[in-house]
RNA sequence: GCGCCCGUAGCUCAGCUGGAUAGAGCAUUUGGCUUCGAACCAAAGGGUCGGAGGUUCGAAUCCUUCCGGGCGCACCA
C-alpha cells in the first residue's frame, strides 16, 4: 500500500518539475520524517533542485508544495491517499497521508506487485560432497533460499520464473581426499565401501560425519611424514585419485559416486529440516563428461578471449587476460604474465575454465550442449533432478539453462576468480549476460576464540587474541550444522516443555524444531552480507531481543487475541470496510495505532529494497521493528478489555494487519509461525 | 607489493540513492505479571562514527591520505 503512493507521489513531483522547471530528476530520494507528526514521508527534493534553480531550499519547496496542494484540491487522480503537503526545516516537503483511507486499502490488503518477465536462475549450497555441512555453508543455503523465496512467484506477489541450482563437485580433490583416505588408509575396496556405507546406514550413523573426521584425518597424513620419498608418494597418490576421478568408469570413480551421492543426500536432509529446497543438482561430473569445455573452448577462441601464450612462464598453456589488464598489454610484445591460465601446458582444464563453460551453459550460451537429466529426490511439492551423462528418458524433462539473470551465492573469497568468469562473458561479446550475472557475495562465519576452546579445539596463543578464528573443513574444525540444529531444538524443547506440560509430545516437538530453525534462520539473515559472522554459541541460543523467536511471540501473541475474542484476523479485518473511524488514527494517544499500521504497510517497499541490493537482512530487521511495533501496541492497549465497540475492532483490526505482516515476512525469511510457544 | 572488505555505545550489529536530535539488541541499573502469556514492556546511564585533510548549504555516508584488522592474489579446486 506504502510503496504504490509512494510511487505516484514521485511519478507526479516528476511529472511537476518537467513542467515547471523543465528538469528531469530520475531518482528522488524519500526518508522519514524525524517524528510521526510530521507526517509520513518527507522529500528533500528541495536541497537538490537549490543549486541547479540558483534559489534557497525553502522557497523552492513553497512552490512545490503550492503546486502539489492545489492539484490535491482539484483532485488529481495519482495523489491519492495524501492528504497534506507542507514545509518543514530548511526546505524539507513533508507529505501527510489519508490516514483513513490508507487503513481501509491495508485492511483490504492493497499492495503493489512486484514481479516481471524472464527465468532467474540462483545458484547456492554447493558444498564439495565429502563431509558435513558446517555453519558457513548454513549461511550461505539460507541467504541464497531467502532471496529465492523474494523472487518467486507465491500468492502475494507475481515473482518471477526462479530455478535453484545446487552445484556439485563430486569430482574435484576434496572428494579425492576422502577416497584416499578410504582406500589407503582404511584398506576400503568398492564391495567393502558399499558394506560400510549400509552399516552405517543401520546404525544411523551420519556418513557426512563418518567422512568429516576421515577428511581431516587424511589432510594431515598428507604432511605427516619426515621421508621425502614417502610425502612425494603420498602426494601422487592425491593427483593420481584425483585424475582417475575426472576420467571416470573406474573403480576409484566409482568408491567416489557411492561416497559422495551419500553424502549429498545428507546435505539435502540436513537443509530440508530447514526448508530449503532445490530444483536441480548439476555435477561437475557431467560437465566433464559431457565436453562442455570443448564448447566453450571453441567460443573463446573464436571470440579472441582464450589464446595459447607461446613464451614466458605461461609457456604452452592456454591463458586469459585479466579484467582491467588490456590497456597495458596491447601493442607490446612481450607476454602477459598476469594473465590468467585456463588451460594447462599438461592440456587439462583449471576451475575458472570450467566455471566459465558452465556459465555459458546458464545463459543458454553453449551451443548443442546440455546435461541429461533424473529424478533425485521428491520434495513434497516437487522434484528434484541431478545432471546424467546418459539420454534423457524422462518424458518431459525440465529446462534449466537459458537464464535471463543468474545470482551465484558464493562467498567474498571467490571474489577474483567470479570477476573472471564475467570477465570472460564480456570479452565473447556477451554483454548482456555479464550485466545480469550477480555475484552475491557475504563474508565467512568464523568461530570466536572462546567458542572454539569450549568445542574443544586447541587454540594457538595467537589465535586467542583475534576476534575471530576461521572455520576448516580441511582441519575439521567448525561447528557442523546438523549438531548446531540440534542444540537448538533442543533448548526449544526444554523451554516448551516447561511452559507447556499440557499440550502432546509430538506438537511440543514440532513448535521447538520451529523455533529453532527460525532462531537460526534470523540469526543467520540479521546480520548483513559482508559483515564476518564471529560465531558464539550464546548469541545464536539466544531466543530473546533481536531473535526470529522475538517475532514469533509476537505472532503467537496476536493469535490468542483472536482465539479469546472469538473472532479471526481476517473478520477483523473486514470489518475496517465500513467503520466509521472518526477521529481515532488522529489523537495523540492513536498514533500508536496509526504507526502500526503504516509500518504494517510497507512490506513491499522492504521486499523491493531487498531484491534490488540482493540484500535480505533488510527484511530481518523490518520483522523485527514490526514485532516491536506490535509488542509496544500490546502493553498499550488492552483490546479485550475494550467497551467501545467501535474502537474495539479498530484495535483488533490493528493487531490483525501487524500479524499478517509478520507471519507474511517472517515466511519469506523461511520461518514458520508456531501456533503456541 | 596489488585487489576487495571492514573499523559506529562495554560487547554484537543497523544506518538504503549524502539530509532534521547517529539507532537497535545484549550486558548494567531501576520499575512493571490478579491483565489478550513477562521468550514481553517502560525508563536510565553509555558515542572525538579509527585519525587527519577535502568536496558540499549539509558528511557515519562521497574523495584523498594515514593507522589498525580480515580475505584474496598458483599450470590447487
Amino acid at each position: 500500500m506504502y510503496r504504490t503512493i509512494q510511487q505516484s507521489l514521485l511519478a507526479r513531483i516528476q511529472a511537476i518539475l518537467l513542467a515547471k522547471y523543465d528538469i528531469t530528476l530520475t531518482q528522488l530520494a524519500v526518508e522519514q520524517p524525524p517524528s510521526i507528526a510530521m507526517g509520513e514521508l518527507a522529500l528533500p527534493v528541495a536541497f537538490e533542485l537549490a543549486k541547479r534553480l540558483r534559489k534557497a531550499p525553502r522557497a523552492i519547496a513553497t512552490e512545490l508544495a503550492a503546486e502539489l496542494t492545489a492539484e490535491l484540491a482539484a483532485g488529481q487522480p495519482e495523489l491519492q491517499g495524501i492528504a497534506s503537503v507542507e514545509i518543514a526545516g530548511a526546505g524539507y516537503l513533508n507529505i501527510r497521508l489519508d490516514r483513513t483511507a490508507a487503513v481501509r486499502r491495508s485492511a483490504a490488503d492493497q499492495h503493489a506487485d512486484i514481479g516481471g518477465p524472464g527465468f532467474r536462475l540462483i545458484e547456492h549450497t554447493s558444498i564439495n560432497p565429502n563431509k558435513a555441512a558446517h555453519i558457513g555453508h548454513l549461511r550461505n543455503a539460507i541467504l541464497g533460499d531467502t532471496f529465492q523465496r523474494l523472487l518467486r512467484k507465491d500468492d502475494y506477489k507475481s515473482g518471477y520464473e526462479v530455478g535453484v541450482q545446487n552445484y556439485i563437485d563430486n569430482t574435484g580433490v576434496q572428494v579425492a581426499d576422502v577416497v584416499v583416505g578410504l582406500v589407503h588408509l582404511e584398506g576400503k575396496t568398492l564391495g567393502s565401501t558399499r558394506e560400510l556405507l549400509t552399516e552405517l546406514m543401520e546404525t544411523s550413523t551420519r556418513i557426512d560425519y563418518y567422512c568429516w573426521d576421515l577428511y581431516a584425518r587424511v589432510s594431515q597424513w598428507y604432511t605427516a611424514t619426515t621421508d621425502a620419498a614417502e610425502l612425494a608418494a603420498r602426494k601422487q597418490l592425491r593427483l593420481d585419485t584425483l585424475h582417475a576421478l575426472e576420467t571416470g568408469s573406474n573403480e576409484t570413480a566409482e568408491i567416489a559416486d557411492l561416497v559422495s551421492t551419500a553424502v549429498l543426500r545428507r546435505h539435502l536432509e540436513t537443509m530440508e529440516r530447514l526448508g530449503i529446497e532445490y530444483d536441480f543438482l548439476p555435477r561437475e561430473s557431467e560437465i566433464l563428461s559431457l565436453h562442455f569445455w570443448d564448447a566453450a573452448r571453441t567460443l573463446m577462441m573464436e571470440r579472441g578471449v582464450l589464446y595459447l601464450e607461446t613464451s614466458g612462464k605461461n609457456k604452452g598453456c592456454y591463458v586469459m587476460r585479466r579484467a582491467g589488464a588490456e590497456a597495458q598489454v596491447i601493442g607490446s610484445d612481450a607476454p602477459d604474465e598476469d594473465a590468467k591460465v585456463i588451460v594447462r601446458s599438461n592440456g587439462t582444464v583449471t576451475y575458472v575454465g570450467k566455471d566459465i563453460a558452465y556459465h555459458l551453459w546458464k545463459f543458454g550460451l553453449l551451443p548443442g550442449k546440455d546435461f541429461g537429466y533424473e529424478r533425485f529426490h521428491e520434495y513434497p511439492t516437487h522434484t528434484c533432478w541431478i545432471s546424467t551423462a546418459g539420454p534423457v528418458t524422462e518424458p518431459q524433462p525440465p529446462t534449466f539453462g537459458k537464464a535471463d539473470a543468474i545470482y551465484n551465492v558464493i562467498d567474498s573469497r571467490q571474489n577474483d576468480p567470479q570477476t573472471q568468469v564475467v570477465q570472460a562473458l564480456r570479452g565473447m561479446g556477451f554483454t548482456d549476460a555479464a550485466d545480469r550475472y550477480t555475484h552475491f557475495s557475504y563474508e565467512m562465519v568464523a568461530l570466536t576464540p572462546r567458542c572454539a576452546m569450549d568445542l574443544g579445539y586447541t587454540v594457538s596463543e595467537e589465535d586467542q587474541k583475534r576476534a575471530y578464528i576461521e572455520v576448516s573443513g580441511r582441519k575439521g574444525f567448525g561447528v557442523k550444522a546438523d549438531d548446531l540444529l540440534d542444540r537448538l531444538i533442543a533448548a526449544a524443547k526444554a523451554e516448551v516443555d516447561t511452559r507447556h506440560p499440557e499440550i502432546a509430545e509430538t506438537e511440543r516437538l514440532s513448535t521447538a524444531t520451529q523455533i529453532g530453525i527460525g532462531a537460526l534462520r534470523y540469526f543467520m539473515l540479521r546480520f548483513t552480507r559482508n559483515t564476518v559472522i564471529a560465531f558464539d554459541f550464546k548469541d545464536a541460543l539466544s531466543f530473546e531481543g533481536e531473535t526470529g523467536p522475538y517475532v514469533q511471540y509476537a505472532i503467537v501473541r496476536a493469535a490468542n487475541i483472536f482465539r479469546k475474542a472469538g473472532t479471526t484476523a481476517e473478520e477483523s479485518l473486514a470489518a475496517m470496510a465500513t467503520l466509521d473511524l472518526g477521529a481515532a488514527l488522529d489523537v495523540e494517544e492513536g498514533s500508536s495505532l496509526w504507526e502500526t499500521w503504516l509500518l504494517a504497510s510497507k512490506l513491499t517497499l522492504v521486499i523491493e529494497q531487498c531484491i534490488s541490493t540482493a540484500e535480505p537482512a533488510y527484511l530481518a530487521k523490518y520483522a523485527f521493528q514490526l514485532a516491536q511495533q506490535f509488542n509496544n501496541f500490546y502493553h498499550r492497549h488492552h483490546v479485550l478489555n475494550e467497551t467501545d465497540p467501535a474502537r474495539k475492532t479498530l484495535l483488533l483490526a490493528t493487531a490483525a494487519v501487524a500479524q499478517r505482516e509478520m507471519v507474511r515476512a517472517l515466511g519469506y525469511l523461511g520461518i514458520e509461525a508456531p501456533p503456541v510457544m
